[in-house]
DNA sequence: GTATGTCAACGATTATTCTCGTACGTTGAG
DNA sequence: CTCAACGTACGAGAATAATCGTTGACATAC
């Protein structure tokens, strides 16, 4: 089963879309949940960047609103203030529109042509497309 | 009919990705083809941005071999260096890694669900799919 | 000739991102 | 109490992107 985005959270303030080192916070936080400084710090230690890099960063997403911050004995527990696909579909709606002209197919043939495409991800992709297909011919749009 | 992308050119430097401002120019570049710098910076109007700054744009993109520049008569006349499509994949494939951990489908998940889709696009992709699930099944990859 | 308009070149400035060094506080061990 | 370990806070630095003002070259009009 294909689970459509809902793109619901525009929360109170827009946050900005995440630059390039934010992104890679992010999808630790993602992945493991909420985390100190330290563990992402540990996570991402094949960037060999500083400790107190990692944590000025986070600083800074809290202040943009991409991370939520919340004590925890001494130290300080940061998660993903959004969820990871309203964050990515802000990224494809982005990217669609500063490269793409808007064109959603041209995005797909894009992603498509970019890397070596497996059977599964096609049959998944294919799954999609009906799945939005379907939500269209009910006219729920 | 639907073409496939066919990623050829990686020139002598790989050329970096196009930044935003970078990226309007060459959407103008792409579309009208070869132009001055006056040329451009009259199809950027909405943005209100400065003739020097365009010009200075286009020099450092021209260092970055994003542009290729030629003389004629008293002014000189830009062009992209790298085909539209080949950048997009670039661009594509980029955020791929960044935001999606690789996974195209998921890209494609989230290029759909980033704005409403009309039933011709749907088609399209529809298009795009079968073409590649072809060449998939006749083994040509 | 001079004046005007168009162009490229260059430098300076601002903003943002990324980075790290240092300071400071708290806790626990001895 | 003192020291070391571990945490945050803060400010400064480098790198990059984006912007603009000024200059100078070269035409053409008068």
């Amino acid at each position: 089963m294909v689970f459509l985005m809902t793109r619901k959270p525009p929360p109170t303030p827009p946050a900005p879309l995440p630059t390039e080192a934010e992104l890679a916070i992010l999808n630790i936080l993602w992945t493991t949940g909420p985390a100190t400084v330290r563990e992402v710090h540990d996570a991402l230690s094949a960037k060999q960047t500083g400790y107190t890099t990692v944590l000025k960063q986070m600083q800074v997403m809290s202040e943009k609103g991409l991370l939520q911050r919340s004590e925890r004995f001494r130290s300080h527990v940061y998660a993903a203030a959004l969820p990871k696909e309203y964050t990515q579909q802000q990224l494809t709606h982005n990217l669609l529109h500063r490269a793409f002209d808007g064109s959603a197919s041209n995005l797909v043939l894009g992603a498509l042509s970019s890397k070596k495409i497996t059977a599964a991800e096609l049959a998944e992709i294919r799954q999609i497309l009906a799945t939005f297909e379907d939500t269209f011919e009910k006219g729920s749009r």
